[in-house]
Parts: structure tokens; C-alpha cells; sequence
DNA sequence: CGATAGTGTTTAGCATTGTCGAACGGCGGC
DNA sequence: GCCGCCGTTCGACAATGCTAAACACTATCG
């Protein structure tokens, strides 16, 4: 297997630990977090900066990520295929369920949000597209972690934070109720990430039977859940959506 | 002054050739399109994959962005000062004003987006954030390039297109406009970018008394505009707007 | 059905390219 | 004014990534 390229490589990682840690840093941190030679960090970060990738903070000198970043993510949406063909169906499942709508997909070790609809109320909402959720303990990443192998994969490697008093960390209680999404072909999750909010999520398959995604209805459990159950209704329009997301990509219904 | 690395402009025109062409590009097209060889851009590629920046259809092998861009992308938002100081002040202009708020700034040979605000009704509306608008014809573009003259030399050095009848594309019909919004304190755009939308945007300074963007409401010319103006209210709000944002960011109120 | 023209991928060798360590100019603060 | 630290530049070496040609593979077509 042929090498990867290390400066392509050494650019990737820090445009990540940008991300991650602080808001803004100095090249000295960047290269010895890197274990780089400054003049060797600086070169890559001079090219990023001119690329757009990242942006110099005239005052202090520190470095922070660039806007050309927002613009390339931006139009990764709209290339996405999977979301352009569930736009639809996301906003009649937000109306008819009363409740947001998360789009997720693998990424990394753990479910990328790429669409995301809000409550229909006058409510003051943030988006939450491009933001990361938890393989183990969300209702999406259940229902990935249980028919996508790749997200099974990483849901085992991972390590499974405690969110709540209700989140399952142990792998054998986690794979029980993997098998149990895989039996009822949906997913719960009932306070085990956020307190106070409860979440149903549903299966997208491609024209292959692979798992590309999952959609999922999310709100306050008192809303969400009966008798410590989500809404039969609510399950079935999640379900609906899911089929529906699934049929338009190319999937036979058996 | 330094040159900069190679391999890694290579690698950002090969993202930008993906985000401005086609949906999926293949092997050959994006070599071919580069002036590189096959072998050369596969290994580009090959590393832009495995960070996840590149993804490749299993099916057609060929390529487009990959989801770590998105995910970059909103953290770059997360990031963003000037956004973060203007989240609670453009709600309650989207609220008083009843109109859709945008919040831009200036990226290449444009406005780019960092904030939009829903026009407060039940309507369906798309998530604009990312997307790039015209300096010449928008009102948050003139508004950046008669008060930033990075903005200003772009606005000179790009061709400006025509959009729709009352486009402005003449220079020196330009500059006359641009000194009109410095006398002003704020821009009009009257169905100059899109047909029946108008909208009137305000400079915000930071603390050197430099503008660093741009805070904007935008329309149906009928309820913008009266008598072929915007309407006065309007035009203060958005005014406040601005000047709210700038003080937090620390500029001296004269 | 075999030939052809594509595709994406891999291999080998060369020299271009990016890396390194050290020195430079500027700034802020013990 | 000194010291320490910052981001930046310089120059030399060799590791690195580039080029060109050959590799499997699929789909197309005579």
C-alpha cells in the first residue's frame, strides 16, 4: 500500500487541532503539538493561510481556521445525495411530528448531523449541521452502529462516555440493544445523552441494502415518550420517512 | 518572500475544482484539469480521502468533498468572534423588522455568509450560511466595499455581472453608489441582485475602527421599499443593528 | 466474442521539494 | 536595557513527492 503525503497529512492534522483546542493558536504550540520543526509548521500553515484555509490574527500573530473551510463545507452539503433527497420528507416529519429532525451519517467515530430541521415554533433554535453526536448513546447512532458494520466497528474501538445517569457504556448491554434496533428496525434513545430529551431514529438504506444514514425525530421526553415509550405514532412516522428517504435513493422495498 | 508548498496547492485547487464543478469528478477530469499527472493527483487524492476531506463513489470511483469539510466548516463558525457577538442582536432585528438577516463578510471576491436569520414566519426557508453574494450588487457587498479597501479592490478587479435589469456594472456608476452608502452610513439593493428583493445592509467596525463586516435585512421589495425607497424604520433598525455588534467588539463610539 | 478505449491504481527512479537547525528582527515584561 | 519568547527567514541536505510507463479492470463496440 502506497505511502500517504506526509505534508498533505501534517496540513490535516493541524487544521484539526485548530478545531479542537483553543479558539486560536500561537505556532509554537501548533509545531511542538505536532512534534514539527517551527520553520517546517510555519511553511504549511503560510500556504493554508493563503489558500484561505486559515486565517492570521493580525494583532497577536496566533492562527485560527479560515473561511474558505465554511464555504468547502457548505457545498459538501449540497453535493450530499443522501440529504438533497431526504430535504423533503425532513420537513413533513418535523410538521406532522411536532418535534426538530436530525439527518446523520457516519463520520469519524461518531454521527455527522447534516441536516437538521427545527420545531415548527417560534422558538429560538440554533442549527446544529455539522456537528458531531455520540455512536453509543443517541437514537442516530444506535440505529448506524447497528446496520452499518463500519460504525459497529468504531462504536467498539471508541470509547463510550457517560453522558447521564440512564447512558449505557458496557459493550454487552450495548449490544443488546443493538440487536434489539436491528430486531424492531428503529432505534430509542430516552435521556441516555441529554437530560430531559428523548429521541427515535430510523434506518436509510441505498439501492445496495447498505446503511447510508439515519433520520431521527428529537425533543423533550415529556413530549416524545408515553409511559416511558416513545409515541407508536411517532415511530411510525420516523419509519415512514426512513422508507420513503430509502425508496427515493434507489432501494427496493424487498 | 517565501514560496509556498506545492503539494498542498495542489491539494487546495483540487477541493476548490470539486466544489465548483460537477457533483463527482473522476480521476483523469481533475489530473487533466490541473495540468498534473494521473499518478500525482491519485496520491493527492489518495491522503485527501483518508482524512476524510475526499470521498469516492465505491460504484463510478469518482471523487467529491468529503464530510471532515463540513464538520471543519461549523467549527470555523463556532470560532468566528464577530459571528458571536452578533447572534443575540440580529434576532431581534429579524423579529422587529419581520425579514430575513444576513450577516457577511469578506472572502475572496465576495461576501460570504456566516449568519442568517429566518424571516419569523412559518414559511419553508433553506440555510443560506456559507453561500457566497456579489460585492457590486448586494447591499452587504457595497456596504464592504465602500467602508474595507481590500473589499474595495476586489470589487474593481472582479467582473461584475449582470443579475437582473437595474444591476449596476458600470465602474464609475460603482463608485458613485459607494460614495452615496460612505455619506450614508448604509446600502441599498433594489432588485439589483435578485428580482423582487431588496435589502439594506450596515457596516460594523472593530476596535481599530476597521470594518469587519457587514449586517443586513433583505426582502420582498414591496415590504422593504416604499415608494421606491427603503423604509425609514428599516433602515434605523438595521443602523442600531450594527452599531450595537460594533460596540461589543469594542469600537469607540467616536 | 475478442479488441479497444476508457477507467483508477501501482510500480520504479530521479531530482525536485519540503524539511530541518540555526540565526534573525520585534515585541513585551520581569 | 536586558532577557525570553514570539513569528519569520535563510541555507543545505536528503528525504520526499513527482513524473512516466506499465498495471488490472470494466464497459463499449465492431
Amino acid at each position: 500500500m502506497a505511502r500517504n503525503i506526509q505534508s498533505l497529512e501534517r496540513a490535516a492534522a493541524m487544521l484539526r487541532l485548530l478545531a479542537g483546542g483553543e479558539r486560536r493558536l500561537g505556532l509554537s504550540d501548533i509545531a511542538s503539538a505536532l512534534g514539527l520543526a517551527k520553520a517546517t509548521a510555519h511553511g504549511i500553515l503560510r500556504t493554508l493561510q493563503h489558500e484561505g484555509f486559515v486565517e492570521q490574527d493580525p494583532d497577536s500573530g496566533r492562527y485560527q481556521l479560515g473561511a474558505e473551510l465554511l464555504r468547502l463545507g457548505t457545498t459538501y452539503l449540497d453535493v450530499h445525495e443522501l440529504r438533497a433527497r431526504a430535504l423533503v420528507w425532513t420537513d413533513d416529519l418535523a410538521r406532522s411530528g411536532g418535534e426538530a429532525v436530525y439527518l446523520g451519517v457516519l463520520h469519524l467515530r461518531g454521527v455527522l448531523v447534516v441536516h437538521h430541521v427545527f420545531r415548527p415554533d417560534d422558538s429560538r433554535q440554533v442549527l446544529e449541521v455539522g456537528a458531531m453526536q455520540p455512536l453509543h448513546s443517541t437514537a442516530l447512532g444506535k440505529v448506524l452502529s447497528a446496520f452499518d458494520p463500519v460504525a459497529h466497528a468504531e462504536l467498539v474501538e471508541a470509547e463510550r462516555e457517560r453522558f447521564t445517569s440512564r447512558t449505557v457504556t458496557g459493550l454487552d448491554d450495548i449490544e443488546r440493544a443493538l440487536d434489539l434496533t436491528r430486531a424492531q428496525g428503529y432505534a430509542t434513545d430516552a435521556e441516555e445523552t441529554w437530560e430531559g430529551v428523548a429521541a427515535v431514529a430510523a434506518p436509510i438504506f441505498d439501492r445496495h441494502r447498505m446503511a447510508v444514514g439515519a433520520v431521527g425525530i428529537t425533543g423533550a421526553v415529556e413530549r416524545v415518550c408515553r409511559d416511558g415509550e416513545p409515541r407508536p405514532e411517532l415511530i411510525a412516522s420516523v419509519r415512514d420517512t426512513a422508507r420513503s428517504v430509502s425508496r427515493d435513493l434507489g432501494a427496493k422495498p424487498f
